[in-house]
DNA sequence: CCACCGACGTAACAGTGTTACATCTAGGAG
DNA sequence: CTCCTAGATGTAACACTGTTACGTCGGTGG
């Protein structure tokens, strides 16, 4: 089996000894740093201390290993939306789920931007990558369902779920391309979040 | 003056004869057919009958090109947002506005991307391109202000503005990265409405 | 008439993704 | 043990990218 179809995978990349996992982490480090723009094979090989065969031979090239940056991205961001499920009603657990979105993408914003925006152009997710954004989607639709079950909402949870995603997304998205015009950091968050309090409002009960 | 600075524009870009306005239809006719990837340098050279050097005299090279391309796009999806201002009511006219965004983001995927997506990698929006978005942006402010005033929604139209914004563009966002799950373009259409009107809805004044 | 300046094309530069080919190493067959 | 096969690796080349130096052409002002 060639080794760029293996499902092998260290939890820990960044301390992985074995070749795959270290190109990997140097791509997410040269995606942080530098950006999109920088991600070449040759700075990649070049900080995981191998040559550009090496990305060949364990991604098959360069869609493999920015599928891999997405795909792993996807892995993280579900873990971050995992760890935010404290809440004490289901609508305050739907409120920390967006906040915790926002802090990964703004943490994290070329990675996000790989994930939602195209931000290498010449690559499509496949099917089976589109399948691992899906399940971290699916933990919105059960924390909607919750949501729903208790009357913080009303709507079906597939379509409640995709309309919330849609306006966290919205606003992340614009934020990351520059195209929010509030000055400081602060009157973004504070924008984020009577956003997403009138999102959620938009689906209450009493609404309807 | 160099030429790449210059302001004259021909209103129809198509028909034009002058090297500036034959080079944007052409990059504008590739990006539209080929998509970000294609779009480069000799390529759009090579469609527009000149040689490479000519990109670089009228635009001072690809950035420029790109920037001329965020611009302009941003004039025609103003003027098809100005188109969509019929509306018997203030909050049937920004209803309107939405599906009129959402035809024209659409219609002109790879374009919208380069705008609000970073489709180029390595293009950045100066400040002045900024402000042509920042207009566009403004007629949906003021069609906000105009709800306000109608009381068909409560709050202050520029944050109100930004949160239509941000919800609209998110859902079609979501959707061009391929991340929407309904099959077929009706349902999406649908759930763009319903989202849309949820998204008015939030922002009622019955609401608060 | 002529000198100048801007637009243009050719050719080259460094850097990109990709691949052919030789080399080397690990592991099993006899 | 030897042999030898398969896979990982590195070097070098390919076509392509954005960019630029340089020579040439053409129109304009003196």
């Amino acid at each position: 089996m060639a080794p760029h179809l293996s499902s092998v995978q260290t939890d820990d990349v960044a301390n992985a000894t074995d070749p795959r996992s270290a190109i990997l982490a140097a791509a997410i480090s040269i995606l942080r740093s530098e950006g999109a723009g920088a991600l070449t094979v040759r700075s990649v090989a070049a900080a995981a201390g191998c040559s550009t065969t090496g990305v060949y031979t364990w991604f098959g090239g360069k869609n493999g290993l920015v599928e891999a940056i997405f795909v792993d991205g996807f892995k993280r961001f579900g873990e971050a939306l995992d760890a935010a499920k404290r809440g004490n009603s289901a609508r305050k657990h739907l409120a920390a789920l967006g906040e915790a979105y926002r802090t990964w993408a703004l943490s994290n914003p070329t990675h996000y931007m790989v994930m939602f925006a195209k931000a290498v152009p010449d690559y499509d997710p496949s099917d089976d990558a589109l399948a691992e954004a899906r399940a971290t989607f699916d933990q919105l639709v059960v924390a909607t369902q919750a949501a729903v079950a208790d009357n913080a909402l009303r709507g079906e949870p597939f379509e409640l779920a995709h309309h919330l995603w849609a306006g966290i997304h919205g606003y992340i998205s614009l934020e990351l391309a520059g195209m929010d015009l509030r000055a400081n950091e602060s009157d973004r968050a504070e924008a984020f979040r009577v956003g997403l309090q009138r999102q959620l409002a938009g689906c209450a009960p009493a609404v309807r």
